[in-house]
RNA sequence: GCGGGUGUAGCUCAGUAGGUUAGAGCGCCAGUUUGUGGUACUGGAUGUCGCCGGUUCAAAUCCGGUCACUCGCCCCA
């Protein structure tokens, strides 16, 4: 069968898919307004340096995920894969750097070219939350406090766990850097494929490989820990004390290492276990770098995004769209009424549909199908007298009423 | 990019020592009910068996390729 397909790693969002992921989005974007955070967007593509410049050349995402083209001018472009590079360009380009911290939270589709899996597309949607221009260790804790409220109103708080590391600043990490590749060449031969690039391309990204044999290895590697500036440290030691404060239940995870190079200090995973190979719900950290890398000044900032997909993937079922009202006209000749008083009903804020086909059983099947609350029933009798039948489509119950009162009677009624 | 699995009706799936008209359940359509659904009963439609090629008198079934989906690796949301 040759029937047309959606482009490998995309998907149409039915009503029904389409509604977990409103119900995701709504409830993120309420979450975070708790917070200060109001909605942003960006454009889906930006010049690639955007994103190749911060993101690192070395990383995956830039490396080999990118949807990267020239337009018709020839200028270089790329699919946003992620949200923070773009949200740290819009500070700069519209000059928000002297009305700090800003606030913020997003959402929309991101293109990430891989192999599709279970909870992994090619565009795929995040939401994202960023706190711009905010330096210390509560900005750390405020963005992780809001990914939690934004979980937990999700109802998925408690089917994930939160690992949390530090990757200090730039300091640390050179000094550990030089440490901890000089430990691992000892082992050089020994290392996965993968690794053994990573050691020269991006020896950090090796703490977090999955290879069992890696991670014997790493298991007496030196710890980042251990070459902590004492500002880096006491930072890392202010953010777990604020999360202690609140409540909020973390781990450390020394081998938390995230791929993209503008992370900096906190770095922190919300993730499940029950999505296969995709775990992380919910990511993020401190990118105090970011903004300089984009050719800005120095500007601190946090922030998270976590998958559309995978928290509609956790979440349960949501319950489908339900109109208030299905209109049924009994013979040819009301119709044209119950049409209007459609329209009417409408404009007074009732969800009504009109069905228009079939015989009174295929419509009162429909308007069951549709899971109408009331069904809307008229013919020509009816109409004479200046009213409609009403039918409570839960317990069968029918009631004429004047068309004259109809509407405070169904709002008497779909209120209760 | 690399490995494994799968591809038969709208959906979930049966169907192998290759054999003639390819099946079930659900859904859909129609009727029992010519102005009344959700239950029940009765009847009906639906497939180039993913695609291309090969073996064979004969292929949904065997072989090769290809595409898609899926799981894992990698990486992340």
């Amino acid at each position: 069968m040759e029937t047309i397909q959606p482009v490998r790693g995309t998907s149409d969002l039915l009503p029904a898919e389409k509604a977990r992921h409103n119900h995701v989005i709504d409830s993120a974007k309420q979450g975070a307004a708790q917070f200060g955070y109001a909605e942003i967007a960006t454009p889906i593509f930006e010049f690639t340096d955007v994103f190749s410049r911060p993101l690192g050349a070395s990383s995956d995402v830039v490396a080999k995920e990118t949807y990267s083209f020239e337009d018709r001018g020839g200028t270089g472009l790329t699919l946003r894969p992620e949200g923070t590079a773009s949200a740290m360009r819009a500070i700069i380009s519209n000059g928000l750097t002297q009305t700090l911290p800003q606030r913020w939270f997003y959402a929309g589709p991101m293109f990430r070219y891989e192999r599709p899996q279970k909870g992994r597309m090619r565009q795929f949607h995040q939401i994202g939350c960023e706190l711009i221009g905010q330096a210390g260790a509560l900005g750390d804790a405020e963005i992780i406090a809001c990914g939690v409220h934004i979980l937990k109103s999700l109802g998925v708080l408690e089917r994930t766990s939160l690992h949390l590391n530090t990757l200090g600043d730039s300091e640390s990490r050179d000094s550990y850097r030089a440490v901890l590749i000089r430990y691992l060449e000892g082992y050089r031969k020994s290392l996965s494929e993968d690794s053994q690039r990573r050691l020269d391309t991006n020896p950090l990204r090796i703490l977090d490989s999955k290879s069992e044999t890696d991670k014997e290895i790493l298991q007496d590697a030196p710890r980042l820990k251990t070459h902590l500036t004492s500002e880096a440290e006491a930072h890392f030691d202010a953010v777990k004390q604020a999360l202690d404060a609140a409540s909020i239940a973390w781990v450390e995870d020394p081998f938390l290492v995230r791929g993209l190079d503008y992370y900096s200090h906190t770095a922190f995973e919300f993730i499940t276990d029950q999505l296969g190979a995709q775990g992380t719900v919910l990511g993020g950290g401190r990118y105090d770098g970011l903004s300089q890398t984009l050719g800005g000044p120095p500007l601190a900032g946090v922030g998270f995004a976590a998958g559309v997909e995978r928290l509609a993937l956790l979440g349960e079922d949501m319950p489908g769209q339900r109109p208030d009202l299905a209109l049924l006209a009994a013979e040819k000749t009301a119709e044209a009424d119950l049409f209007a008083l459609g329209c009417s009903l409408r404009d007074t804020g009732f969800s009504a549909v009109n069905l228009y086909t079939g015989n009174m059983g295929k419509k009162m099947k429909a308007a069951s199908k549709l899971e109408a609350r009331f069904a809307i029933i008229a013919g020509d009798d009816e109409l004479g007298r200046g009213s409609v039948s009403v039918r409570n489509m839960q317990d069968g119950v029918q009631t004429e009423v004047k068309i004259s009162a109809l509407a405070s009677w169904l709002e008497n009624v779909l209120s209760r």
